[in-house]
DNA sequence: CTGAAAGCGCTTACAG
DNA sequence: CTGAAAGCGCTTACAG
């Protein structure tokens, strides 16, 4: 089967390219083109399944149908499930998307915009790494479409998708002071993030509120890069805090992971003795011992309506300057908690 | 910052769009152009933050530095892994990556590979649904580089990296005959994939190469896109089995996830009372309770060769007409498989 | 309704 | 070493 191109079925049926053209995207009725030549068009292209070349299309139109997203890391369930969703929404608006993965690389995420730019997207969705306020503030000055998602800049306005980090934090603490926990430890990210720090506020507002003393030494950071070798030590120290905490909140499913694998080979019996709840979860995390209380992101939403915000925005449906959706996180309570 | 062109960097410089075109793509001296001049235009084109469209480019060469990587479904742990690495490897490599998700649908990979290839794709990773072997044939003949990953067709002689899902399956089996266990169940999806019916195969085979009786009531085939409402009714059918089965064994981390979780909704104690191995795992499979005994599958090692071996075939480095790499997968011992 | 033509931004023989 | 020119495959005013 030979590539066949526009100009092949014009010469093939006698028509001019620009009949094709206009037939082929739609535009057949508006410009008074015969029913009679639209069919032989479409069935002719059919037949020899014609597909137009979209590099050649994107650059005569200026135009690419396709959005970017630019993620931490692919591999993260959390980041690949939202991946997902968006190119399911993306779809279904018509749009394909580019997908790309910082590493948590500010320079990379610089790189990736220009890459993406430079393939003509019509948009981008970015986790940033938060690190690149510079070019966020330049594809905001060039008026270019984009929607930040779980993570945004604070000291800007834009569009955003994000979690209510404070609040989702500030329950599941309130929900271990509600089980009588005292010592509660918080295992974190080294706090360059928004997101992150909000979290550690959420944390710090319940412990206040709850009138229990906010001590800096039960907050642990660590690495996001090298957290695996870090939390023997952290966990180590929360241990020997004047008694032992008895409980310790996780800022992420990751940390959450490698937190109670660090319990367990210290024979710390989870929940008697330390009980334990992650924000963000794992597929199996119903299915630890102990199951896992968790606050769950709604990743659905956020791809669903970070898209939708964008194609509004780049289709110009929606003027407005920005828009910041917030979103609530459920509290799901299972058995590492201590609830009984 | 207004967007720079090449012809902006000649008017600029008072040099041929030709030269500068040269010497941006590092064909400056063989083609004898002054160090001085491609001095210039190399700094012009940094100073004012020069990058070529792609798009342009990419019709211009009838090339576009991309490869695509089609999979079932991005927000499956075992394939965003991969996408992950491969990512990596084809950046490393000096290619993009356009990725999508069939979502098991052979219609949409079809339309994908289409949409890939019209993008003017130069190679394409593909992880089937196994039902397209038409389109995956014309690939074939029109000499179009391509890999197929994870899935292949067996039909057909194709580049291809797969893994070992025989033995794989094989080895966990005998594991369980090791450990003393004679009624092995066994939890499958419907046999349309090879991968799959491979697995299956080797579960057989280690039953009878240990002589123990081969019964087709034992195993499970449930549908790819309804197996957490089939689970129930299959988990209950091998209890009932004569006496029960006293193992089961899954064939993705998906089915053993919904299958331990009804064994336990049924308070079957797992391995006492019924032992269970999984192939292919997820991240928090050994904090699960019991800790589960999988067969893990080298996803960087997939990424990484079928990376290669697709840019060795796009750039004309391997000539060989197809060539087929088995990788092997590696049993991890925990104590969902009865071992003390 | 139709066709010739310019243009998208680049690359690449080709002639000098 | 350099420049004019054609071409990649499409879209889109524009004139008829």
């Amino acid at each position: 089967m030979k590539k066949v191109f526009l100009k092949d079925i014009a010469r093939s049926l006698s028509i001019s390219k620009t009949a094709v053209s206009l037939v082929l995207n739609g535009k057949g009725d508006e410009n008074k083109i015969s029913k009679d030549t639209q069919d032989k068009i479409i069935s002719f292209a059919k037949k020899h399944n014609y597909v137009p070349n979209q590099l050649a299309r994107g650059l005569s139109r200026g135009k690419s149908e396709t959005i970017g997203l630019i993620i931490p890391n692919i591999s993260d369930t959390f980041y690949s499930k939202i991946a997902g969703y968006v190119e399911l929404k993306a779809k279904e608006l018509g749009y394909s998307v580019l997908f790309s993965s910082s590493n948590e690389d500010n320079k990379k995420e610089a790189e990736l915009i220009r890459a993406m730019l430079n393939r003509q997207v019509e948009g981008l969705i970015i986790a940033s790494t938060q690190n690149n306020l510079k070019e966020i503030k330049s594809l905001q000055d060039d008026d270019f479409p984009f929607v930040l998602i779980d993570r945004n800049y604070p000291e800007m306005e834009t569009n955003a998708v994000v979690v209510d980090n404070f609040n989702g934090l500030k329950i599941v603490t309130e929900h271990l002071i509600g089980l009588g926990r005292r010592k509660i430890g918080f295992i974190t990210l080294e706090p360059k993030l928004e997101a992150i720090h909000q979290r550690y506020l959420g944390y710090k507002s319940a412990l206040i509120e709850a009138g229990i003393n906010f001590n800096k030494d039960l907050v642990k950071e660590l690495s996001p890069l090298n957290y695996e070798d870090e939390i023997s030590k952290a966990i180590g120290d929360l241990l020997k805090f004047p008694n032992s905490v008895d409980s310790v909140v996780f800022v992420t499913h990751y940390l959450t992971s490698v937190g109670l694998r660090e319990l367990k080979r210290r024979q710390v019996k989870v929940p008697q003795e330390v009980a334990i709840v992650s924000f963000d979860e794992l597929t199996a995390f119903d299915l630890v011992d102990p199951p896992i209380t968790s606050v769950i992101q709604p990743v659905r939403d956020i791809a669903n309506l970070s898209v939708e915000m964008l194609v509004n925005r780049i289709e110009g449906k929606d003027k407005t300057m920005v828009q910041k959706t917030v979103l609530d996180s459920k509290l799901v309570v299972r058995k590492s908690c201590g609830t009984f």
